[in-house]
DNA sequence: ACATTTTTCGACCATTGGTCAACTTTTGTT
DNA sequence: AACAAAAGTTGACCAATGGTCGAAAAATGT
């Protein structure tokens, strides 16, 4: 394990050049000169751009995953608490990351879009696990009624992934307010939850700025 | 308007090319060599590389649509068989397009991931009006119960789409059926249909390969 | 037959991701 | 302290790429 110090100077370049760009329009040399180091020395820690970008994600991903394995033994809170918790962990550490738009006067419908793909890929696989056991928690103190918890737990994180992160399919504020109420009764309506009495859930989904 | 020969001999060689590689990995000397016409003349046709690419996903991608459109004017057929017929053409147009696993031995869990993306993309807004209309037909008929119609496209259609295209969150194909099974399990629960009514779904929501 | 427009082309250019051999610094050993 | 081995750093360098361009060749019009 080599020096952390440079290895995290060149991550932060990147997410500093990241900022409206796509990965594609960053060269190493940039990089290496945002990270004020030789660009040989980058791929001393790395061995390829991509390399970079990958290492950059998860390094943005772990506090997130943390705090929903973390979640997933406080049994104590209301499983579907816990859930709101762990989407305000995803959506807080993601929009300093993600939030970024494309420069706003150019056309640019493109993508930086391997960085939100690669962020969404974490989120659901990591974080699904943790989020399943929550539900079959709150299935055995008969709180949630379905046969399949971690279909349930994909499916919401697939949704919120995706709508939250209006980068993959863009659409307008209310569409996605739109969608996610009726994620919301979808839930209750699923799981056998009166109406409303998932409500508080949109807290944890504010759409972006 | 210029030559479509010529046009779609480009989007042809990139087709080819894109088996199992991702678009970095092909050069646009080696799509024109492929295509047997002069690198110059890919320029005459597309501004870049990239365009070749977005209008590649475009090609690929009118049948659905238009069966999608047809559909949604068929009130005598049943909505959720409509639904079906429309998954069904998404996804037998999409798997002769999406369907190349990365070469089986390389280490590549990476991306023809632009591709995928950008499908997804157009697979969601643009069926999801005719989805929802048909949702909408379904609730005046009765048939469905549910106050979100648009709400219960999109959801429907997201999550579809990225468990049907296993690249975007990769899963073993267990994980892909439980996934289905808890969407059509929720969709009945969620739409005041009886348990197991909503099973033909699956018909055609066969896993690829 | 000729002029004009459309199409085709590959040599060419700037830039890129990545390599490498040389150099400096750090670490370990006596 | 003296030395050697290892770890870290560097920019010149390379092959390859996406994209440009002027000129040639087809096609079209008159």
């Amino acid at each position: 394990m080599a020096n952390h110090e440079k290895y995290d100077l060149i991550l932060d370049a990147l997410e500093k050049l990241l900022t409206g760009r796509n990965l594609q329009t960053i060269s190493v040399s940039e990089i290496a000169q945002t990270a004020g180091i030789g660009k040989g020395s980058i791929y001393y820690y790395f061995p390829s751009k991509e390399a970079i970008f990958e290492a950059l994600v998860e390094r943005n991903y772990e506090k997130p995953l943390e705090t929903a394995k973390k979640l997933a033994g406080q049994t104590h809170i209301s499983p579907f608490t816990r859930m709101a918790m762990i989407f305000q962990a995803c959506r807080s550490s993601s929009s300093a990351f993600l939030d970024r738009q494309p420069s706003p006067l150019q056309a640019n419908p493109q993508e930086s879009s391997l960085l939100h793909q690669k962020y969404m890929n974490h989120l659901i696989t990591e974080v699904k696990p943790a989020l399943t056991e929550i539900i079959r928690q709150g299935i055995s103190a008969g709180q949630i009624h379905f046969d399949y918890p971690a279909a349930l737990a994909e499916i919401v994180l697939i949704v919120l992934t995706v709508k939250l992160d209006n980068s993959l399919v863009p659409s307008p504020v209310e569409d996605i307010e739109e969608t996610l109420l009726g994620l919301i009764s979808l839930l209750e309506k699923g799981t056998g939850n009166p109406v409303g009495s998932l409500n508080f859930l949109t807290t944890c989904m504010q759409t972006p700025s």
